[in-house]
DNA sequence: TGGTTGACGACAT
DNA sequence: CATGTCGCCAACC
Protein backbone atom coordinates (compact mmCIF):
# COMPACT_ATOMS: atom_id res chain seq x y z
CA UNK A 1 0.00 0.00 0.00
CA UNK A 2 0.97 3.45 -1.03
CA UNK A 3 2.37 5.79 1.53
CA UNK A 4 -0.45 8.37 0.31
CA UNK A 5 -3.40 5.68 0.30
CA UNK A 6 -2.29 4.88 4.18
CA UNK A 7 -2.52 8.42 5.15
CA UNK A 8 -6.21 8.79 3.17
CA UNK A 9 -6.92 5.72 5.21
CA UNK A 10 -5.77 7.32 8.42
CA UNK A 11 -7.29 10.44 8.11
CA UNK A 12 -10.86 8.49 7.82
CA UNK A 13 -10.60 7.53 11.14
CA UNK A 14 -10.60 10.64 12.81
CA UNK A 15 -13.64 11.20 14.54
CA UNK A 16 -15.98 14.40 14.26
CA UNK A 17 -15.14 17.33 16.16
CA UNK A 18 -11.33 15.83 16.36
CA UNK A 19 -8.47 17.47 14.47
CA UNK A 20 -4.57 15.50 14.07
CA UNK A 21 -1.55 17.24 12.78
CA UNK A 22 0.62 16.46 10.24
CA UNK A 23 3.66 15.32 11.73
CA UNK A 24 0.93 13.05 14.65
CA UNK A 25 -0.47 11.62 11.02
CA UNK A 26 2.93 10.80 10.41
CA UNK A 27 4.06 8.99 13.72
CA UNK A 28 1.13 7.22 13.81
CA UNK A 29 2.31 5.93 10.33
CA UNK A 30 5.25 4.78 11.71
CA UNK A 31 7.21 7.82 9.29
CA UNK A 32 7.60 10.14 12.38
CA UNK A 33 9.73 12.64 9.83
CA UNK A 34 7.65 12.45 6.70
CA UNK A 35 5.25 15.50 8.18
CA UNK A 36 5.38 16.64 4.62
CA UNK A 37 4.52 13.69 2.79
CA UNK A 38 1.47 13.74 4.37
CA UNK A 39 0.26 17.47 3.45
CA UNK A 40 0.93 16.13 0.15
CA UNK A 41 -1.01 13.18 0.19
CA UNK A 42 -3.99 15.03 1.34
CA UNK A 43 -4.19 17.18 -1.63
CA UNK A 44 -5.54 14.33 -3.47
CA UNK A 45 -8.28 13.75 -1.08
CA UNK A 46 -11.84 13.23 -2.29
CA UNK A 47 -14.87 13.76 -0.38
CA UNK A 48 -14.92 10.62 1.12
CA UNK A 49 -11.67 11.80 3.61
CA UNK A 50 -12.24 14.69 6.37
CA UNK A 51 -9.32 16.27 5.16
CA UNK A 52 -10.08 19.58 7.18
CA UNK A 53 -9.59 17.30 10.09
CA UNK A 54 -5.84 17.58 9.78
CA UNK A 55 -4.24 21.10 10.64
CA UNK A 56 -0.42 22.06 11.58
CA UNK A 57 1.63 21.22 14.54
CA UNK A 58 0.27 24.71 15.92
CA UNK A 59 -2.83 23.63 15.39
CA UNK A 60 -3.31 26.39 12.39
CA UNK A 61 -4.50 25.53 9.28
CA UNK A 62 -2.03 25.21 6.76
CA UNK A 63 -1.23 27.69 3.59
CA UNK A 64 -2.14 26.17 -0.09
CA UNK A 65 -3.40 27.77 -3.74
CA UNK A 66 -6.36 29.14 -2.73
CA UNK A 67 -7.68 31.36 0.33
CA UNK A 68 -10.91 30.27 0.48
CA UNK A 69 -9.66 26.65 0.94
CA UNK A 70 -8.50 27.81 4.42
CA UNK A 71 -11.26 29.75 5.37
CA UNK A 72 -13.41 26.57 3.97
CA UNK A 73 -11.59 24.06 6.82
CA UNK A 74 -12.14 26.48 9.74
CA UNK A 75 -16.05 26.79 8.99
CA UNK A 76 -15.98 22.96 8.41
CA UNK A 77 -14.14 22.60 11.92
CA UNK A 78 -16.44 25.13 13.89
CA UNK A 79 -19.45 23.51 12.62
CA UNK A 80 -18.17 20.43 14.29
CA UNK A 81 -17.64 21.89 17.74
CA UNK A 82 -14.02 22.73 17.67
CA UNK A 83 -12.60 25.99 18.77
CA UNK A 84 -9.97 28.40 17.47
CA UNK A 85 -8.14 30.36 19.69
CA UNK A 86 -6.07 33.37 18.84
CA UNK A 87 -6.28 31.51 15.22
CA UNK A 88 -5.45 28.39 16.10
CA UNK A 89 -7.49 25.07 17.02
CA UNK A 90 -7.14 24.39 20.87
CA UNK A 91 -5.45 21.21 20.47
CA UNK A 92 -4.63 20.61 24.19
CA UNK A 93 -8.86 20.10 24.03
CA UNK A 94 -9.52 18.95 20.49
CA UNK A 95 -6.55 16.77 19.48
CA UNK A 96 -7.00 12.84 18.32
CA UNK A 97 -5.45 10.58 19.90
CA UNK A 98 -5.69 8.00 17.77
CA UNK A 99 -6.16 4.02 17.92
CA UNK A 100 -3.74 2.00 20.51
CA UNK A 101 -2.58 -0.27 17.90
CA UNK A 102 -1.69 3.20 16.03
CA UNK A 103 -0.06 4.80 19.20
CA UNK A 104 2.43 1.45 19.97
CA UNK A 105 3.31 1.11 15.87
CA UNK A 106 4.47 4.39 15.73
CA UNK A 107 5.75 5.10 18.84
CA UNK A 108 3.65 8.13 19.99
CA UNK A 109 4.16 10.26 23.02
CA UNK A 110 1.15 11.39 24.08
CA UNK A 111 2.09 12.02 27.49
CA UNK A 112 4.65 14.70 26.28
CA UNK A 113 1.58 16.96 24.60
C1' DT B 1 18.65 7.59 -12.12
C1' DG B 2 18.57 12.29 -10.26
C1' DG B 3 16.48 16.84 -9.42
C1' DT B 4 12.39 19.46 -7.87
C1' DT B 5 8.40 20.35 -5.02
C1' DG B 6 5.70 21.34 -1.12
C1' DA B 7 -1.45 21.47 3.03
C1' DC B 8 5.63 20.22 7.66
C1' DG B 9 8.35 20.89 11.85
C1' DA B 10 12.12 21.79 15.13
C1' DC B 11 15.25 25.40 16.29
C1' DA B 12 17.84 29.59 16.34
C1' DT B 13 17.66 34.51 16.28
C1' DC C 1 5.77 36.47 19.03
C1' DA C 2 7.70 36.74 13.99
C1' DT C 3 11.08 35.14 10.59
C1' DG C 4 14.49 32.54 8.63
C1' DT C 5 17.15 28.21 8.11
C1' DC C 6 17.64 23.56 7.54
C1' DG C 7 16.43 18.68 7.47
C1' DC C 8 13.07 15.44 5.65
C1' DC C 9 10.75 12.53 2.20
C1' DA C 10 6.94 10.62 -1.03
C1' DA C 11 5.54 11.97 -5.65
C1' DC C 12 6.39 13.48 -9.98
C1' DC C 13 8.94 14.41 -14.08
Amino acid sequence: MSFQAAVLELVTKIPRGRVATYGQLAMLLGRPRSARAVGQALSHADGAVPWHRVVNAQGGISRRSRMTGMMTQRIRLEQEGIVFRRGRVVLRRFRWQGSAASRKRGGFRFDLL
